[in-house]
DNA sequence: TATAAGGTAGACCGATCTGTCTATTTATGT
DNA sequence: ACATAAATAGACAGATCGGTCTACCTTATA
């Protein structure tokens, strides 16, 4: 029974999600969410109280995408620096999208769907905020494997989340394509290594 | 004759401009630049052919505005490595809004204005595209001050771009008031000061 | 097979959007 | 003082927005 249920529900987050991403979410009407996913209004208004309900979910939607393909990518690799390099390597690999796990790259979802509702109170923005500080938490996990010390950590992971973030915001809106590649060489310079 | 009608113009778009920044593009309507504004809609209208273009207007005003802030903030410092540092200290007096110059912190409106326009050939995301082109040239200006090479250089200006946009991002999406104070450590360890 | 829950299609509502137009007033330059 | 240009207030149009509701259909289970 809840099959069917559910698979709508599903069906909706990814397309709107899909959408949202391409677009914003201001310039993607209700109406267009439909008519892309073919479900009925109705039903959409049966999973979700407004489209603000399902914009929070779209991001928890990504939120969770994203973290899955993280966590897949450094599943192999040894903790510490080999795992922070892999993770400028796979943000790399996004921003030229050869890993169609994250689809076409327009930029962080995150940081776009925040351009759009910036009240510290809303639960929009909360939302990517928990993104963001649950990134910044691998990075200082394995900062600390690498450094083994605590104080040091922190410093490297802030580094390394400016570097991070900057990348995705140079490949995008500077069109650097290589930003992921040159924000690994400067985490190296950073972790020492000559 | 032209002090009324550029008088209005100048209005609209300061008025645009702090409606856009606050709340996003799509989440202001004419209506409500007009109101604050206090100009009637055919006087817009006959400034700009449309929203689109008013937008236009308010991207190049932004620019203007930043880097005559910036040239201000670095009018005194020497070349190359110190106006560097002054940059990220301009930069972290912007996030904590000491500075009144460039009103309330809401992350970067080339950013955010991109992530509601990012269609490549779309006008407005070109004027944004153009603005961190723009800063880039002065941070790679300074670098190569810095360095007297220039590949080296070059390598250092991506590093500190990726450092400067990484710390707006951090200030507003992660409510890191720090972020520019650690983006200037970060890069005085990559120009080489122990 | 009867029942109940969930999905479909789309009309409809009130609000809001961008943009046009009319009619009137204000300001400027000669 | 007069002519021209520009600003004003706001009605209006056509489209689209989020959201509600009715009426019918499909599907799974007891």
């Amino acid at each position: 029974m809840s099959t069917q249920s559910s698979d709508k529900r599903t069906l909706l987050v990814e397309t709107a999600l899909d959408l949202f991403y391409r677009q914003g979410i201001h310039a993607v009407g209700i109406n267009e969410v439909l008519k892309v996913s073919g479900v009925a209004k109705k039903t959409l208004y049966n999973h979700f109280s407004s489209k603000e309900a399902l914009i929070v979910a779209t991001v928890e939607q990504r939120d969770q995408r994203f973290q899955a393909w993280l966590t897949k990518r450094l599943a192999k690799v040894a903790a510490g620096r080999a795992t922070i390099e892999a993770i400028f390597i796979a943000v790399d690999d996004w921003i030229n999208e050869r890993d169609p796990a994250l689809g076409p790259f327009r930029g962080c979802f995150f940081i776009n769907t925040s351009a759009e509702y910036s009240e510290d109170s809303c639960e929009i923005f909360q939302c990517c905020q928990r993104h963001k500080q649950s990134i910044r938490g691998v990075l200082y996990q394995h900062a600390l494997v690498a450094l083994g010390e605590e104080a040091a950590a922190q410093r490297l992971a802030d580094s390394l989340v400016l570097l991070k973030e900057g990348a995705i915001v140079a490949g995008h809106l500077m069109g650097d394509k290589q930003a992921a590649v040159k924000a690994r060489e400067t985490a190296r310079r950073l972790m020492g290594l000559g």
